[in-house]
DNA sequence: CTATGGCACGGATT
DNA sequence: AATCCGTGCCATAG
């Protein structure tokens, strides 16, 4: 349907536009920000101000925050979600939190994974003596959120009377686990113990290492100047370095990790596993009707513009640069075009996801609606290609810490499946994949007894016959959730 | 005989 | 056009 023609003047004019716009959307924040900066030093006409305009109204922000006038006059309702654009170089700073179960309200758990503890200690476990391992737990049970130690490792070694060093060599082990890192002190730490297990597989740029020791807040793309006064070789050199450390290294290692996660692999340590959210929700308040608050993380966005004064010495360019400068100057307006089309684009489809999937965001996994790209791009009337571009390779961070992929909000089983694991953790006895059919049924999902057993190889819970009666204390009388079969 | 996993097909999604 | 997903059919294990 191409009747509907609201927003004319973000509406692509030439191929070219469209093709960079479409490539835009695809990347990642981080990707984007790459870009945008390489296009930054290379192209003079493009310029970066330190004025940051609310999407919404356009005033002049200055804190790149919230806009106050339209917090007050638009955010508001359940259905009304406050969206906004933040920095993305402000993320990086703040410490993010991973995706595993550790301390996460109970009816909103990280379904699909062990816990992060669990996790580890089911790789170092077979590595450790036995009068050693119950070292390791009480290590992994004083690891927080972002995966470090919050207790000395004196303190662990005088509670055992065990000598330090013995202590220091099972922190060492599990900084080796996978999520590499993990167990640090702190990200300084983590960071240390990532570089040296790259350095068996890959080159690093020389005085990463002291770059690291001389502190991460000097890792910022802010401050690389005084990074590099700091180790004494040009800010070109310095500007290698964190580009690496932030491509291949993860300050925070208990940050979310989806994908291959089977591989504890030493080998391909730059595999991206961890992901950084492009966007994170939260909750406005701790009511049960708040509004949602979405943070979409944007590098520059409003304070990237066509330097005007450039514009006014193209004027009198010299003949033998005026093509070149004007070249450069269509590019720039192009590229910033194209973000903001990027940016429109992505605030308006997480303005409509959120309010869809209001459920799940605040309620977890079982409230998943399934909506395909298709269907919401036909309502935010683009193209579907351009939902695809948009969804793929982004990840969210949501009000109850878990940073997923983007993607997983189209998820089409998400719900069922959950439903279905949580009918087997409660089951009094066991069920065989056509009685949990069967119920599904009843409950309002028609699903194949084969897909059943899809779903549970998917979830990875064993059939009903190797699946002898663990014990629940808890939830045991058989009462049947008689969900009122109006049939 | 029942419960499952494998293969493969068709329709939906991307 | 390429992929993904739900299902049906069939072989196999228990």
């Amino acid at each position: 349907m191409l009747l509907q023609n609201q927003r004319p003047q973000l509406r692509p004019q030439t191929t070219a536009h469209l093709a960079q716009t479409m490539a835009l959307l695809e990347l990642t924040v981080e990707e984007l920000h790459q870009k945008v900066e390489a296009e930054l030093a290379r192209n003079p006409a493009l310029e970066l101000i330190d004025e940051f305009r609310c999407p919404t109204c356009h005033k002049i922000l200055h804190n790149k925050q919230l806009c106050p006038t339209c917090t007050n006059t638009m955010g508001g309702s359940p259905d009304q979600p406050i969206v906004y654009l933040s920095s993305h170089e402000d993320f990086f700073v703040k410490p993010r939190i991973s995706s595993y179960s550790n301390d996460l309200p109970d009816d909103n758990f990280a379904p699909d994974r062990e816990t992060l503890p669990a996790y580890i200690l089911r790789q170092v476990g077979p590595d450790l003596h036995v009068d050693d391992r119950q070292i390791a737990v009480h290590i992994l049970t004083a690891i927080d959120e972002d995966g470090f130690l919050t207790i000395k490792p004196l303190e662990i070694a005088l509670y055992h009377h065990v000598p330090l060093s013995r202590v220091e060599k099972i922190i060492h082990l599990i900084q080796h686990a996978d999520p590499i890192g993990v167990g640090s002190a702190g990200p300084k730490d983590a960071l240390l113990v990532q570089l040296e297990v790259l350095s068996e597989h890959l080159a690093i740029p020389h005085l990463a290492e002291k770059a690291i020791l001389a502190g991460i807040e000097l890792l910022s793309p802010h401050h690389l100047p005084e990074l590099a006064r700091h180790l004494n070789i040009p800010a070109s050199q310095a500007k290698e370095i964190v580009r690496f450390i932030s491509d291949n290294l993860n300050p925070f290692p208990g940050r979310a990790h989806w994908g291959d996660q089977t591989n504890a692999g030493s080998s391909e340590g730059q595999e991206n596993t961890y992901h950084f959210p492009d966007v994170i929700i939260s909750r406005a308040t701790e009511e049960e009707n708040t509004p949602l608050v979405v943070e979409i993380a944007m590098p520059f966005y409003g304070s990237l513009r066509v330097n005007p004064l450039f514009r006014e010495a193209l004027q009198e360019a010299p003949i033998e640069k005026s093509e070149l400068w004007q070249e450069d100057l269509e590019q720039a307006t192009l590229l910033v075009k194209c973000l903001q089309q990027r940016n429109h684009t992505i605030v308006r489809l997480m303005q409509t996801l959120v309010v869809k999937q209001r459920d799940f965001i605040l309620y977890g996994d079982a409230y998943l609606k399934p909506i395909t790209r298709a269907d919401l791009a036909d309502e935010l009337e683009v193209h579907e290609s351009t939902m695809s571009r948009a969804v793929s390779d982004k990840a969210v961070q949501l009000p109850n810490r878990r940073i997923i992929p983007l993607s997983m909000f189209f998820d089409r089983s998400l719900h069922i499946r959950t439903v279905l694991k949580q009918l087997i953790e409660q089951e009094t006895y066991t069920l065989s994949d056509s009685q949990i059919a069967v119920l599904l049924l009843g409950m309002g999902f028609p699903v194949a007894r084969r897909t059943v057993a899809k779903y549970r190889s998917i979830e990875g819970i064993l059939p009903a016959h190797l699946r002898n009666r663990s014990y629940k204390p808890h939830l045991m009388l058989p009462q049947h959730n008689e969900q009122s079969v109006a049939v």
